[in-house]
DNA sequence: ACAATTACTAAACGGGCGTTTAGTTTATTA
DNA sequence: TAATAAACTAAACGCCCGTTTAGTAATTGT
């Protein structure tokens, strides 16, 4: 059972780094915004490492959806989501961020889990009929997976583009329009020459 | 007119940069790996931060070619130039992915550029008939350049999936050819039905 | 050639870091 | 309620950081 004091600098850590990262953030940073001494983190959670992935458990216990969440093709039904409620993912998505940058094992395995959600989906998709079968799964399911990973690593500089958050629908439609019509008819123009 | 030992400075500065990001590696670790004291840097270079612009500004100065390298458009042509030197291009990738992490001004500034370099390829497309004219070309631009510019900053990530370095033909081909086909084809299958 | 500038080093400074230590307060349990 | 354990703090430790200082070697200009 954890105590409320590492309840609240397990809340302070997450937000704290999500905002700046796992190494611009100290543990004195967080200790001082829980209100707590520096040697009560180490108490609780032995070093600042065992404490950073405690805050990844934490997270990544309570926003499972994560694991499907950025699939491209899941966009509509994102973009609902946060219709209803863009606050809750502005904090876990910093979060994600910050951990896919940490070069960690974690980000290596939350990788992975993507990789599978986003393969699940593209699966369905294929038997449904709304996705066409891609003539190597794998490789789609990878350059899919990145390219909305990239949307998150990238979000700074697209709501500087936008004008405001990418997590807010009312900036967002245009980018989320454009997407769309990307995956749905290409950019290429059908080819009436041949390779050369 | 640049010393021996600061052009060396620069050359580590940038190749050690590249591995490990801005914050994580020190002033110490530069010097010694060039042979020189850490007062020599900051007695040419001023400070750390001064530093680390001039290595930006080497790099960017050097492999110019790189404000249109990320466009997804550009893959065949870009394949072709790993192809022939893949070695050259190894280093400024990780640099340039370096720079976009740092969430310096630089970084910003660089973002614009390669939308700049994008739009250029987006457009001159559209008039050579090869790229269909999309209903916003400037948000179809932003997504483009975050695509591609996500296969950079993941570029560990893929790897891993690929098995060898994707600035690698050898392993990068089935990666390139899942794009093409995507950004040709799209990936949903043409709507039999209506809107719901 | 000699003076002035530039290149460079060794050592130290002050500050922030993660962590340890030693001790006190608070809660648990028997 | 006394004994034990857990929560917690204040202070300090050792380390590495970027930078400064003070001085020496090398180069340049006249």
């Amino acid at each position: 059972m954890r105590s409320v004091a590492a309840q609240e600098l397990i809340r302070k850590g997450v937000e704290l780094f999500s905002g700046k990262g796992f190494n611009s953030v100290s543990i004195r940073e967080i200790t001082s915004a829980a209100g707590v001494s520096p040697g009560l983190l180490i108490h609780h959670f032995k070093s600042k490492e065992a404490f950073i992935k405690a805050c990844i458990d934490e997270v990544f216990g309570e926003v499972l959806s994560f694991k499907t969440e950025p699939n491209p093709l899941d966009m509509n039904t994102q973009l609902n989501k946060w219709k209803s409620n863009p606050e809750f993912y502005k904090t876990p998505l910093k979060f994600f961020k910050a951990v896919m940058s940490s070069n960690s094992e974690y980000s290596k395995q939350l990788f992975e889990l993507i990789l599978d959600g986003s393969r699940k989906v593209l699966e369905d998709g294929v038997k449904n009929g709304l996705v066409k079968k891609p003539s190597d799964l794998e490789m789609t399911n990878l350059v899919l997976a990145v390219n909305s990973l990239g949307n998150i690593l990238l979000s700074d500089y697209i709501r500087d583009q936008l004008g405001g958050e990418f997590t807010d629908p009312e900036y967002a439609q245009g980018f989320m329009q454009a997407n769309l019509e990307i995956y749905t008819n290409g950019v290429y123009a059908p080819q009436t020459t041949g390779e050369k």
